[in-house]
RNA sequence: CGGGGCGUGGCGCAGCUUGGUAGCGCGACUGGUUUGGGACCAGUAGGUCGCAUGUUCGAAUCAUGUCGCCCCGACCA
């Protein structure tokens, strides 16, 4: 491709609209363009390397078994409501109306259609398993659309899903599921990691994320150093910490006069108590009824958890009010002795003692407090968010956190939907079952985004090899001069006869503004053709990546580029 | 939806407090000089100041409404 016809508007300065990085480069670098909040066109650059992430996905998707489909993205209200979740998914998803009235939904996923189609031609058990998969728009009307690609109205998605006779066979294709993952993101030149998690509103009973690293992430993760246990920390798991050993006196109660004393922060300077010989007690509402929930001053609830173990349908933070009128204090003074409502604690308070809390009268605070003696919980739980320096639940080795871009999630179903929509196949016995499904989806676009964030330098993007949307850019100095184009062009076309995707920059503008054009675009090989190498027949060769250049004989270049590009295949 | 902020040529912004009929930088176009990390000179084009209503002799500026966008929270590939 010849820069001068190539469209790949850049900008010198950053778009105001653009926070974070990947948005502020893709825009600059002329990958995309707003059109709406949360909806993007995508200009060529963006289109060659989403087809490359395609690609690689749609390989390791045919690899693992899988068949390409694809299902509509107008999507019939009766088959949502089949699956009961027409009035169940909320203003999340875009509905529209035809001429006649009827109502569809813009799928904002496929359970419904995937599971109604093999729902009419999939009879028997020889027809098990099934894994078919699409990569597609996909549409959800987000509370709040941000960070460019990142969290978007419209997106590009595969998903895959999985049918099979019984559990077994459901592991089976998860696992097949899951190595592939794990072979489409190492071969997109990526680095990430796998994680435990929650899985959330689509139901079923087990879950990865898959994770592509970045400080920028939404995400985050705890991990292990000391065996591969890693998990969102909405999922990860908590363990009781070890009882302390050394003595210590059981102190008696005591009540003291805290005037305005509100948060922990506050008591820690009131009283000298640090956050972790503190208890908070926060107020929520499930499913109509209050409720407190205990946990160290220091700790964040995990709602997940929470809501889990509950098994609420509805939990959000009670209004003061509410709780004022239940227990006779605000929010900065409430605790668990004496408090009329379900208590749910966190199991690290179990081994805490002599603690503080709120007595649930204004401005007074109880110290010396231990459970089991002052008050006994209505249930003890594992209720908090993990941290950097927790015990690792599985080896019992330090925990680390890291952030990370959710790109990949794969679940296990089981027969919600078949079940649901009566999705079954009749088994060598004769008896109709329901299949057991898994789904898998990998965020394409958010992918693309995902890979900016990891890198980049303040030049620009830094494409990985496999997914770069040109390979190797040339760049003769300046076009004005016959033997410097005269060298471009037949490398130009050298490298077009063997299949290497190139750009030469023939415009006439200055070195620098082709430099730095290269370097933003992220094109991870470029070579430049100026009058100083060539005299000595040379010219150079620059990785995006590296700050050194290396100067090449002309008639080497095409040989060296090659080697360059098998090895980073 | 709650809280905060912003809508002025393609991009980034000033002007608004104290109304007087729109300006700067970048980019674009033409010509010339340049030509190894976002050149210089001269010239040109491009804006119903988001939209509507109102106040006023007069509105980018004041008021009301409305639409859109961005950031923080609940959601997720």
């Amino acid at each position: 491709m010849r820069a001068s016809q190539l469209f790949y508007p850049t900008l010198r300065e950053v778009p105001s609209e653009a926070e974070i990085i990947s948005h502020q480069l893709l825009l600059r670098a002329g990958f995309i363009r707003k059109t709406t909040a949360g909806v993007y066109s995508y200009l060529p650059l963006a289109k060659k390397v989403l087809r490359k992430i395609e690609n690689i996905v749609r390989e390791e998707m045919d690899r693992a078994g899988g068949q390409e489909i694809l299902m509509p993205i107008i999507q019939p209200k009766e088959m949502w409501e089949e699956s009961g979740r027409w009035s169940v998914y909320g203003d999340e998803m875009f509905r529209v109306k035809d001429r006649h009235d009827h109502y569809f939904a813009l799928g904002p996923t496929h359970e419904e259609i995937i599971t109604n189609l093999v729902d009419g031609d999939v009879q028997s058990y020889r027809d098990l398993p099934l894994m078919l998969y699409q990569i597609q728009n996909k549409y959800r009307d987000e509370i709040r659309p941000r960070f460019g690609l990142m969290r978007s109205r419209e997106f590009i998605m595969k998903d895959l899903y999985s049918f099979d006779v019984d559990e077994e066979g459901l592991d089976i294709s998860y696992k097949k599921m899951f190595n592939a993952y794990q072979a489409i993101y190492g071969r997109l030149g990526l680095d990430f990691r796998v994680v435990e998690a929650d899985s959330g509103a689509i139901g079923g009973n087990e879950s990865h994320e898959f994770m592509v690293l970045a400080e920028t992430g939404e995400s985050v993760i705890v991990y292990c150093d000391s065996c591969s246990y890693a998990a969102n920390v909405e999922k990860a798991r908590c363990v009781l910490p070890e009882e302390n050993e050394a003595e210590v006196p059981v102190l008696e109660l005591e009540k003291i006069h805290t005037l305005g004393q509100r948060t922990i922060q506050d008591l820690v300077e009131f009283l000298g108590k640090p956050k972790t010989e503190q208890v908070k007690t926060l107020m929520y509402m499930a499913d109509g009824e209050l409720i407190a929930v205990v946990l160290r001053g220091d700790r964040e609830l995990n709602e997940f958890k929470l809501q889990h173990v509950l098994e609420a349908e509805e939990l959000f933070m009670a209004d003061e009010g509410t709780v004022r009128e239940k227990c006779g204090a605000g929010f900065g003074s409430l605790g668990p002795i004496g408090l009329p409502v379900k208590i749910y604690m966190d199991m690290e308070v179990t081994v805490m003692l002599n603690f503080t809390c709120g007595v649930n009268e204004d401005d007074y605070h109880y110290t010396n407090v231990n459970h089991g003696r002052d008050f006994t919980a209505t249930a003890v739980l594992d209720l908090r968010n993990a941290v950097a320096g927790d015990t690792c639940p599985v080896c019992g080795g330090m925990l680390k956190e890291i952030r990370g871009v959710e790109v990949g999630h794969i679940f296990k179903l089981g027969t919600k939907y078949s079940d649901a929509m009566g999705a079954v196949f009749r088994d060598p016995n004769g008896e109709d079952k329901p299949m057991v499904m898994g789904c898998y989806g990998i965020g394409v676009s958010r992918t693309m985004a995902a890979a900016v964030e990891q890198n980049y330098d303040e030049n620009g993007i830094i494409w990985p090899l496999p997914i770069a949307p040109y390979q190797v850019i040339i760049v003769p100095v300046n076009v004005t001069k016959e033997e410097q184009m005269s060298v471009a062009e037949e490398l130009y076309q050298e490298f077009l006869a063997k299949g290497v995707e190139v750009i030469l920059d023939d415009r006439d503008e200055r070195a620098g503004v082709k430099f730095k054009d290269a370097d933003l675009i992220g094109i991870p090989l470029r070579i430049n053709i100026g009058p100083k190498s060539l005299k000595e027949n040379k010219v150079e060769m620059k990785k995006r990546n590296e700050s050194e250049t290396e100067l090449i004989a002309v008639e080497d270049v095409v040989k060296t580029v090659m080697e360059f590009l098998q090895l980073n295949k």
